[in-house]
RNA sequence: AGAGGAGUGGUAGAGCGGUUUAUUGCACCGGUCUUGAAAACCGGAGACCCUUCACGGGGUCCGGGGGUUCGAAUCCCUCCUCCUCUGCCA
């Protein structure tokens, strides 16, 4: 959430920057949370002031006593329980004002950068980078989602029979396929000096308030009502939320984390056509990097990521594209993003595979997540996460791209992870 | 899961209803001394909110929340976490 300083002393870039968004509410929001904050001042003082006035009081009582003067003490001590109730209904008020900011702030989401440009949706995206020729595929080549079946390796109707739609169970070399992406994604990200982490997979309220998935989006989320957790949506959730209300050492940064989670989605309402085989699941893996930055470095460390990622596509052999987000596409609490994106030869589309955003102080001032800079001031940090990468659409692409009629070739640079070259 | 114990500033650990604006040691930072350092001595240190152009001032924070009281770190209720013992189980 935006802090309210921002929104009352950067006012017009802040309603600007949210139309970019196509953020219908911008003004009318903004204007309230000022408004709102102001009023709660107000009553804060009072308050204050009020407590200062018992405060003295009541000392005054306690001496009084010791002095043997209970006259007078007992004057005071019934003025003291009156202005007592005056506070009790300040402090009321108080709370209901922030209560009330806390609201609309939830409902206001992160400023886009300067170079996020404005638009509606997936048509407004830049093509920033293009990368490796489609290939040239022998006439009869299958889409995934039949390719699995000639070959027995993942199994959508057993997944069903044990969970449901989006449960699919990886066999044999499906299965092997699948963790081998995964160490050699991890083993990138340790070249890339990310410290690794296993996180726990399900997580509590207070995280996913932290990292923005609640207060909206819990339809999004399996939970668990009898504990109170959530299955994560993504490994963001529980390794961002390792450093809520942290006062991070300026010489402990950046921080780089990587960590490999299943993930878990509802996906309620976002089934549709384009939907077979991989390209939708409620269980998925993925491999996530998280960095934490001082605010002047973010912008850099996103193009590092960015780069760390398309290392990742082209030792892949994936032709891929990089988009630029436009404003109405990208997620309520980025200020930037980019997609990358892989060709996937059969179906002929391009299959997201990786989202790489900068949430600026978006996210660290829910967490309370901050450091002491050099003047000994205290200053909310940067957030940063990106997928590298998602499995389910890589391994669609590479079972599609690498297909020919004597069965699927592994990628080079996979064949030390898979210990076999070919899926026959 | 049951019984008992405990959660205090970076850390250790006092305080158990009003001289606490929370003792003190260690660690930390600054200074004196020293060629430099160590030791010693002196001094300083937190977070958040409000107020002020600024100096400063006020408020809140002793695991979280609620209560008793004129006044709570201190008493009561509740939740969380940790430790010990018992039970159960990968």
């Amino acid at each position: 959430m935006l802090q309210v300083h921002v929104l009352r002393e950067e006012t017009n870039r802040v309603i600007d920057g949210l139309k970019k968004r196509n953020f219908k509410d911008a003004d009318s929001l903004v204007n309230e949370a000022i408004l709102i904050d102001k009023n709660r001042k107000e009553v804060q003082k009072q308050a204050d002031d009020l407590k200062a006035k018992s405060n003295i009081d009541s000392k005054k009582v306690g001496e009084l006593m010791k002095a043997g003067k209970i006259e007078e003490a007992n004057t005071i001590k019934s003025a003291v329980a009156l202005d007592k109730q005056n506070i009790k209904s300040g402090e009321e008020r108080l709370e209901e004002l922030e209560k009330r900011l806390q609201e609309i702030l939830y409902k206001i989401p992160n400023v886009p950068h300067p170079n996020v440009p404005a638009g509606k949706g997936a048509e407004d995206n830049t093509n920033v980078y293009e990368h490796g020729a489609v290939p040239m595929l022998y006439p009869g080549a299958l889409p995934h989602w039949e390719l699995i079946k000639k070959y027995d390796i993942i199994d959508f109707d057993l997944g069903v029979k044990i969970s449901g739609a989006g449960f699919p169970v990886y066999k044999g070399k499906g299965a092997k396929l699948q963790r081998a992406l995964i160490n050699f994604f991890l083993a990138e990200a340790e070249k890339a000096e990310y410290i690794e982490i296993q996180p726990p997979i399900v997580v509590n309220e207070a995280s996913g308030y932290g990292t923005g998935q609640l207060p909206d989006k819990e339809g999004q989320m399996y939970f668990a009502t009898e504990d109170g957790l959530y299955l994560i949506p993504t490994a963001e959730v529980p390794i961002t939320n390792m450093y809520r209300d942290v006062m991070v050492q300026e010489e402990n940064l950046p921080i780089k984390n990587a960590g490999y989670t299943p993930c878990f989605r509802r996906e309620a309402g976002s089934w549709g056509a384009h939907v077979r085989g991989l390209n939708r699941l409620h269980q998925f893996d993925k491999v996530e990097i998280v960095q934490i930055t001082k605010p002047e470095n973010s912008y850099n460390t996103l193009d590092e990521m960015c780069l760390h990622v398309q290392g990742l596509l082209e030792k892949l052999e994936l032709p891929y594209r990089k988009l630029l987000l436009c404003g109405g596409d990208m997620g309520f609490n980025s200020a930037m993003t980019y997609d990358m994106e892989v060709f996937s030869a059969a179906q002929q589309r391009w299959l997201e595979v990786s989202s790489v955003s900068n949430f600026e102080t978006y996210q660290a001032n829910r967490l309370k997540l901050r450091y002491k800079n050099k003047e000994g001031k205290t200053q909310l940090l940067h957030t940063l996460n990106g997928s590298a990468l998602a499995l389910p659409r890589i391994v669609a692409a590479i079972l599609e791209n690498n297909q020919t009629e004597e069965g699927i070739r592994i990628p080079e640079i996979l064949r030390k992870y898979t210990g076999f070259d070919w899926i026959k």
